[in-house]
Parts: structure tokens; C-alpha cells; sequence
DNA sequence: GTCTATAAATGGATAGAC
DNA sequence: GTCTATCCATTTATAGAC
């Protein structure tokens, strides 16, 4: 059954590997070839350049990110259960962090990716102002149209840049424990909104779940 | 009185034009030179390479932004005198957006920068908490410790971030009304902690603001 | 599919004359 | 301070053998 993996894959595996430890920027096509002990001619048979290799790797990514985000859409969630959707987004980012840590460089190489990384940031408003929508109907939080439209968006941004933000900030701390922080800094944007008598429960659950994944 | 200006500023100003236009990364020391109609040895004898000019041109930013996010520690002020510090930010950042623009990229090839950066975005944060607690203090909004907390941090992320947002999610727009919607969204992150009276108060003073600047 | 070898282009950097 | 000339290293990309 130990089926032989494709180069093309190990390409893109090493590829993304690399990108994301050392930025994408400080790889070469060479270097990737060396680790994977393959010509660079190979890897030229396999994609065009680094910039197909990128494309390929947003591929994946559109693809898992879409499914994440269309997700929560589907069925209304009570405040408590969105929090696993935030971990996924954040999870996924992490994945393909290189892209995220060159959003703007990477999308002036490739333009093509351009307006389809602009979708899944509509994509990511969207869903941020469908489950406040369900939420507000449901009186989980008590929240303007306007404010929500705010949010939502605000929602967006923090998901996209939340983790370069920390990093940045200088903070240490493993992958995970990141990625709980991001949650948590996520699920805190809406605690304002949660009205009086919710609140204390919202509290004791963010507390719960911090404690639970640290 | 009209002083020949120096070469070494002139450098400045060009690299950051072209590094604000085309991405940091797409820029070489010869493309300045050109654009200069000096010689790329002129060039190196005022600056060692790149790297030098971006580190001479985060001195000046470095500078500026530590005097804006200081003044606002130094006096309490009201919500609606808050706002222009905000725009003065985001026009800082705008005006050095090649480097907001590659964040991870520059600091990883300019090591030095790294923990100056952090520092600014760690005083950004300080700022912010402190504002928030003068408002607090005086009754203008109502927010606990722990809410304020995270929500100066947040504050933090969306200064730093929200410009490259907009423009990625494909935002049309000059600069000015760019930042204008930067400084709304920022002056929407109070809004569920203004407490009731004054919350049309609040409403009105942004939607007055808005309509002024745009 | 994979390799070797090499072309072609670019960018960083310096020496030495003016 | 500034220029010309040049060198070196890196990277992308391709041709042709196996």
C-alpha cells in the first residue's frame, strides 16, 4: 500500500515547508531542489517557476479556507460553538503562513491570486456577519446593523493579521499556544455585546476554554 | 536661500517613493540610482546598500511615530479629541506603507529593526490602554480591566494592519478616504462601551466626522 | 521523469580615476 | 562627491542526454 509519492507533491510539501521557516522570499528554486536531492531541471519539468509553485500551494489553501468558511453558514451556532470555526481559520493560516507574512509581495508576482485572495477576505466578512446576523436574531448579543457591518469587518482583518500581529509584538510561545491566544482575542471582540445577564457565562466560558488549550 | 539639496537625502526620498510604489522587493539599488541620474557607486558611497537606506528611513519613521502615539499619553482627552491621533497614524503608515507592506520580509533581512519595531507596537498598545483608561476613569465609557486590556491590543493589530486590509480586499480610493474609513473603524471599536446617554451622542459625533472629511 | 550542463539576466558591491 | 568600469554571486530558465 506504501505507494510512492509523487515529486510533484514533495516539490510543494518541501516548498511549503521552506517558504514558511525561512519566508518565501529567501528560498530559491535551487535550494528547494537541494533539499529534496532532485535537479533544479526537474523541478523546472514540474512547474514552470517559484511563482507556479506559489499558485499551486494557494490552490490547496482556497480550497480548505472556502470550506471552513462556508461551514458555520449552513446551521446557526450558539456563541459557544463558533470557536472551533476560529481555531480552524486560524490553524490554516498558520499552515500557509509564508503567504500571509508577504500578502502584498506575493500578490504583485502573482497577480492572478489577487482578486482570489480578495474573495476569501469577502468570504471571511460574510460569514463573520452571517453568524452575528443568527446570533442577533437570537438575542445571543444585542448589536446594531451597523455596528455588526462594522464588526464584521474588524472580524475579518483581526483573523487575517492576528498572528503576525503577536509575532511581531515579540511574544513567544509555541504554535498552539498562539493559536489559542488568537481565539481567545477573536471571541473577545464580541463579549461587549453579550447582554448582562449572558455575560458572566460568556466570561466563564472563555476562561474554560483558555484554560482547556493552553 | 534655496540650499542644493544633499545627495544622501535625495536617496531617501527617491528609495521611499519607489519602495511605496513597487513593493521594497522589486526595487534594486541600480533602479534608484537610474531614477536619481547618479551612479550606482554614488549610491554605495552614501549608503552600504539597501538594507542602510531602509534602516535611515525607519530612523526618521521611528521618530515620528514615538512623538505622535506620546502626546495623546501626556493629557487626558475626550473621545472626540481622540480621533486625530488616530489619523495622524495612519497617515504615518500610509506614508511608509513598503514597510507595512512586508513586515516579516524587511525585519528578517534588517534584524536591528526587530525589536525597535516591536517596541513601537508595544507602545502603541500602551497609548491605547492608557486612553482607555482615562475614558474609563472619567466615566465616558464603561469597560473592565480585562476588556480593556485586550481591546488596547486589538487597537494595536487594527492601526498596524486595517490600511493593508483595505487595499487587499480591493477597497477603491485615494489615500485620504482610506484613512478616513481607518479612522471610523477605529472610533467603532468604543462604540459598544459608550454608555447609554451618551451613545447617540457618540453615533452622531462619528457620523458628523465622517461626512466632514470624506 | 530525471539528470547534467550551461546560458542569460540581474543585483550587489568595489576599485580607482576625476 | 561623483563617475566609469568591472567583478562576483545568485537565480531563473532551458537544451539535450539518459
Amino acid at each position: 500500500m506504501a505507494r510512492k509519492v509523487k515529486t510533484r507533491d514533495r516539490i510543494l510539501k518541501t516548498a511549503l515547508a521552506l517558504f514558511n521557516e525561512e519566508g518565501e522570499a529567501q528560498v530559491s528554486t535551487v535550494e528547494i531542489a537541494g533539499v529534496l536531492d532532485i535537479s533544479p531541471g526537474n523541478l523546472y519539468y514540474h512547474f514552470k517557476g517559484k511563482e507556479a509553485i506559489i499558485e499551486a500551494l494557494f490552490d490547496d489553501f482556497e480550497e480548505e479556507i472556502r470550506q471552513v468558511l462556508s461551514a458555520p453558514i449552513k446551521r446557526a451556532l450558539s456563541i459557544e460553538d463558533n470557536w472551533i470555526y476560529i481555531y480552524i481559520v486560524f490553524e490554516e493560516i498558520n499552515d500557509f503562513r509564508f503567504f500571509y507574512n508577504n500578502l502584498t509581495g506575493i500578490l504583485e508576482r502573482c497577480p492572478d491570486l489577487r482578486p482570489r485572495f480578495a474573495r476569501i477576505l469577502r468570504l471571511k466578512e460574510e460569514t463573520a456577519a452571517s453568524i452575528l446576523s443568527a446570533l442577533a436574531g437570537e438575542g445571543a448579543i444585542e448589536c446594531s446593523g451597523a455596528e455588526r457591518a462594522a464588526l464584521a469587518a474588524r472580524f475579518a482583518a483581526h483573523l487575517t493579521f492576528w498572528l503576525q500581529f503577536v509575532s511581531l509584538a515579540g511574544e513567544k510561545g509555541d504554535n498552539s499556544s498562539v493559536i489559542n491566544n488568537g481565539v481567545h482575542s477573536t471571541m473577545m471582540m464580541i463579549a461587549p455585546y453579550v447582554p448582562g445577564d449572558d455575560r458572566a457565562l460568556f466570561a466563564e466560558m472563555l476562561k474554560k476554554q483558555t484554560a482547556t488549550l493552553k
